[in-house]
This record gives structure tokens, sequence and C-alpha cells, in this order.
DNA sequence: TACTCTCATGTTAGCGCTCTCACAATGAGG
DNA sequence: CCTCATTGTGAGAGCGCTAACATGAGAGTA
């Protein structure tokens, strides 16, 4: 075979205009069963598969979801996508990621000018910075835009997890263990996420009359564990520590085994996200777990009904859980604080 | 501004011909700069970008490349995939990625429906079962496929890990460490990596007189640990083990520790692939490290010099590197095997 | 029988772009 | 001053598809 086969060819060989040929691609409803028939035969034979870039030109849609990821060794980010893609596709509709590197705006220009020469029908954002998601708002007028796991606009779509609610209920776990000196590190400055889970440590934390105690950090484990160092050189460290996410906690212990303190023992930890590795830790750790997968199908789903018929804005939230494992224990009275 | 402006509109603002506008876009030699600023000029202030539906349909280049990759909870396929979206990008390819079901036909089958919808310029897979594999080859004859982390067919590109080389040195460093009694467990059945990683292990084993043990697994923690269980109900444990990658590694250590046997001490293990929390575990875990960048931006390299001028088929290959932690140490003499 | 009305299908235009070809403008050489 | 190569620009076709409109056959009504 030559060449790929064209809707006129399908037409002349099922003895029927290309327009009915179409027709039968686009479900319309007046047809004879038999045309159908005999069009489908024909497809079946050529091989036929619509252009895509043709299909497009004409309709303006291309049927492809644009998601601005940020591009890093945490697993959350790319579980989502993994799920919006599945969910996407059971739509008939594609994906396109590009990921940008948080550091670097002129990565997130870069990022932002790719996306917007591709056609596509909405943008998706999944856990950017609030700086880069207002940017992309700008950039993006007039496209159906769905932000994941960042600060909510006002004209946009939002799908959250309930990281307030998740931040308190690590913090709330800790204290009902006993532990009243109760550190917490944060994620990034500037996102969402950890701003959020943070409010959650310090409201609860507050309204049970302790002591707020923050160290700001990032997502990763190298910081986790400088952080942990940073800490075991005060004269005195703190019976819990709740740390943003698993990887920060996984750094922390690592700089807590080092200097010989034990976990859960000396001190109790909490992390935040429940990645893979977090049951199967030395200590199991003790975290707050979100459902990635939920997240990115709401996403999508939210988009969809979007592109479909352009309803109200609204701002969606999915409830974390708490998983209690060995990194925690009840607070011990002669130990803890004091170095 | 009502709509998109084409680039009927942006000749008009210049005051010449779509057809020279067209030219400023792709480039073309015989333009007096006068004109082509003239042209870019009108670019800018109509904020003209091209309808790449539209050039897709003249040119038949998308200049989107798929990507097949195996929809796990691994880091691997994730961190590949971002290095070769960042690649791409910077040659001004995108890159849309289906994630398929490693344990459902039914999803492969969809898989490659959906990339054969698309207009996409070339496909990748990244770590698929051979089976799989060979289906993608079949249902893109006439498309260049570039084939990574699986078995290089006759007909395509293959960038490779030097898997074996990979086993060998895991197992090497457990025999150099006095280990006589070193078991394996593989990656899934049907994989090539897993496969090659086994070949390695076997030839270093016995080209050191020692005698294989070798238990089939899949990359998963849960598998893992399983496993770990059932070396432990055996009468006699190994003192040390070679895990296809660090998951497994993860899974056994639990297991290990749950009876209460100590790593290094009693069972020095070893794994693969150096995914960032291999160095945080507890004990830090020697592995083989492989760089999931330099792979994902060889295949590009790979794809895009195809595209261009289609040469050779060759098959690379990048070399792995043993990176010694704290799960692993010499193997004392009062200790290692007997329950 | 003539008329409308429906259903099924065909005809035509045009989406925005690049390509081929034709042509105008410039300048060198006889 | 004419010819001819060289360079810059324009006109038109067509990529494969869908949407709007046009047509024709048959059914229903007066």
């Amino acid at each position: 075979m030559s060449k790929r086969a064209n809707i006129y060819d399908v037409a002349e060989r099922a003895g029927v205009s290309h327009q009915t040929v179409s027709r039968v691609l686009n479900n319309h409803s007046s047809l004879k069963p038999a045309t159908r028939e005999k069009v489908e035969k024909a497809i079946a034979e050529l091989h036929y598969r619509p252009n895509q870039a043709a299909r497009q030109l004409v309709t303006s849609q291309s049927r492809i979801i644009g998601i601005l990821i940020a591009g890093t060794e945490l697993y959350g980010p790319w579980a989502i996508l993994n799920a919006m893609e599945q969910e996407a596709r059971n739509e008939g509709y594609s994906v396109i990621s590009i990921s940008v590197l948080l550091d670097s705006p002129d990565s997130w220009r870069e990022g932002i000018d790719q996306l917007r020469n591709l056609n596509i029908d909405g943008a998706i954002t999944i856990a950017l910075p609030n700086a880069l998601v207002r940017e992309v708002e700008k950039s993006f007028i007039g496209t159906t835009i769905v932000i994941v796991d960042a600060e909510p606009g006002a004209k946009f779509d939002a799908v959250n997890l309930d990281n307030q609610l998740g931040g308190a209920l690590a913090t709330q776990h800790l204290i009902d263990l006993g532990h009243t000196e109760i550190m917490h590190i944060t994620g990034p400055v500037g996102g969402y996420e950890g701003t959020m889970r943070r409010k959650g440590y310090e409201s609860a934390m507050i309204a049970s009359k302790l002591k707020p105690d923050v160290i700001e950090g990032d997502w990763s484990l190298s910081t986790g564990y400088e952080i942990g160092k940073r800490i075991l050189s005060r004269n005195k460290h703190p019976s819990a520590i709740f740390a943003a996410n698993d990887h920060l906690a996984f750094g922390v212990m690592k700089a807590l085994r080092e200097a010989k303190i034990r976990v859960p023992e000396d001190v109790s930890i909490v992390g935040f996200d429940n990645i893979p590795e977090a049951h199967y830790f030395s200590p199991a750790l003790t975290t707050v777990s979100q459902r990635f997968d939920q997240l990115g199908n709401l996403a999508i789903n939210r988009m969809l009904s979007q592109l479909k018929e352009s309803g109200d804005r609204e701002t969606l939230m999915i409830t974390p859980e708490l998983i209690s494992r060995e990194s925690t224990q009840k607070k011990s009275a002669n130990k803890g604080s004091g170095k």
C-alpha cells in the first residue's frame, strides 16, 4: 500500500459520497444501517484512519489537553499525570505534558510557550508554585484551565487535596500521642500545598495551646536531611516532627539515625503523601495519605465537562487520611527533649 | 480581539503577501532583511501563532513523538519520560505519552490504538515487556520506532542500559566481599531488563564457581516483601541478596527487619536503579546506578536523527555504575547462613 | 394528482497553511 | 540598450476533513 487512505478512497470503495463517510465517522443520526455497514466495511478493508490534523483544522478542536507539571523527583505529580492520561484516554482525549523546572522562570516561559504553540483544548497545571499558576492564567486567556494542587484562582476550576485538614490531622495525631514540642518542616515557600499544610499544623497547635515551631523547607530528601542536622545542632530537639512530605521525613530520619537518635522512641515523625516507599521504610512512616489517582480523575472530569458546557467555576477538594505506622508513638515521660 | 490572527492578517498588516509571511516563518533564504523585519513586527503586534493543524495537514508532520510507557509506581520510567520531554522540547518537538497496564493486553491494544490515531512522527517504548514491544513494531510499520529498556529488535533503534554488566557488577561486589551464598531476585519474566540482569548475575556467579540461586519476582515493593518472607521460611538463608531493583530490595529488607535479621550484619543487600530514596533508606542501599536522564536524551536524539535522515539501525548502551553504601559489608565468618 | 414533508445522501466551500510555479525587479556583461 | 542570470515576491492549488446547503426519493395528506 503506497499511501494512507483518505475519506475519498473510502467513499469510492463503499460507493457513496465522502460526506456519507464523514457522517459514519461522526455517528450522525440519519443514516441507513445498510449504508453504514458498507462504509464500515470499506474503512476496515482500507485500514482507514481519519487524519487528525484535517479534523482539527476544520473543527478547531484538537482533543488534546496540555499539562504543565513540575519536573521533579517527586512521586505525586507523576502519579497524578498518569491518572489523568488514562482518564483522558477513556474519553477520547490525549494529553501532552510539559515539565518545567521549578527554580527557573526561563523554563516557565519556555514551557508556557511550547504549550501555546500546540493547539490544546485546555490546560491543566499540577503542583506549580502560585506565581507560575498566575502566569499560566494570564497566558491562556480564553482557554479552559484547571488548576491542580495550587492556589485556586477566581476564574478557573481547581482541584485540590484538603491540605489544611491533612496538616491538622498529622499534627493532631502527634498531639494525641502526648507530644507537646512538635516541630514542622514546611514545603517550599510560595507553594500552595505547603502553605496550607502549615496552616493546618499551626491551627492544630494553637487549638491545643502549643507553640508552633516551624522551619522552612522544600520537598526534597536532601533538604530534609540538612534540616535534620540543623535541628540536632540546637541544644534541644523536639519530641516529634511533622514533615510536609515523605521525602523530607526520610531525609530527617537519616539525619536522626546518624546521630543515633531513635525513631520513634526518641522522636516521632509524620510525613505527608504516603508514597509507595513509606510503608517499607525503616521504621515504616506514619503519614497522611492522598489519593493521587482520584485527584487526576477529578481534574480531567472537570476539564471535560467545562469543555462541553462551560458552567460555573468550582473548587473541588478531596479528603486526606492519616495512616499510622511505626514512626510515631506515645511520648514517654523520660525521653524526648534534651539532647 | 475577536479571533486568532491567521497568516493573511499578518500579510495584510505587513503589506506583503501571505506567502512572504510563510517564508519568514520557515526561515527561507531569499528574503530582504527589511521585509523580514516588517513581517516580524506584524507577527508580534497581532500575537500571531501559526496554526499547527494547518501546518501538519500540509506537511504531514506533527512534530509530536508518541511514547508508550508502563504505568507503574516505578521511578525509572517517569524519570526517563521527563528527560525525553525536555530534550524533545529543546528540539521543537512535543511528546504524547500513553501509559499501559502491564498485566492487561486489552490495555496494550487500547494504548497502541490511541497512539495510531494520533498523527505521531515516531514512537518510543519505555520499559515494556518484550511481547508488547513486538506488538508495537507490528502496529507501527512505516513509523520510526525507538525502543528503550527492552529487547532490541532487528529493525529498530534501541537504547538500553547495559543491564547484564549491571547485574555482574552487583554480583561481583558481593563476591568480592566474601559472600558465597548469593541469592538473586529477578524482575518480571518476559522482560528484557530483568533477564539481562539475571544473566549478569549468573555469569558472575559461575565465573567464581558459585551456584546461582534465583527467585523470580517483578519490580514491586510488595513482591520483594513476600519473597523476603519466603526466603526466611527456608531453613537456611543466604548471606547476600541481589535484588533486580531497589523496590524489591526495600521489600526484602522490610521482611528481614521484621524477622530481626540485620542488614548488612547478617545479610548484605544490593539493589538496582539507584532511585532517590536509596541513599536515604535505612540502611542506605548499595545499588547499581543508571542515568535515566541520559537514557531519555539518547533515545530522543536517536529518534530525531532517524527522522531527519533515516540511517542505519543502532543499539546504544549506557554503562551502569555500582554505588556502594551501607547495606553491604564483608561477610563475617561467624554469621550469615543458618537461621 | 398535486402538494408538502421527511429522510437519506450528494455538492460545495473553506479551515490555515506550504508548495510549486510564475513573474517582477535588479544588476552584470556584451 | 538589450540579454540573461539572480534575487525577491505573489498567485493558486491542494492537504483531508466537516458544516451548510442542495437535491431526490418516497410517504402522507388533501
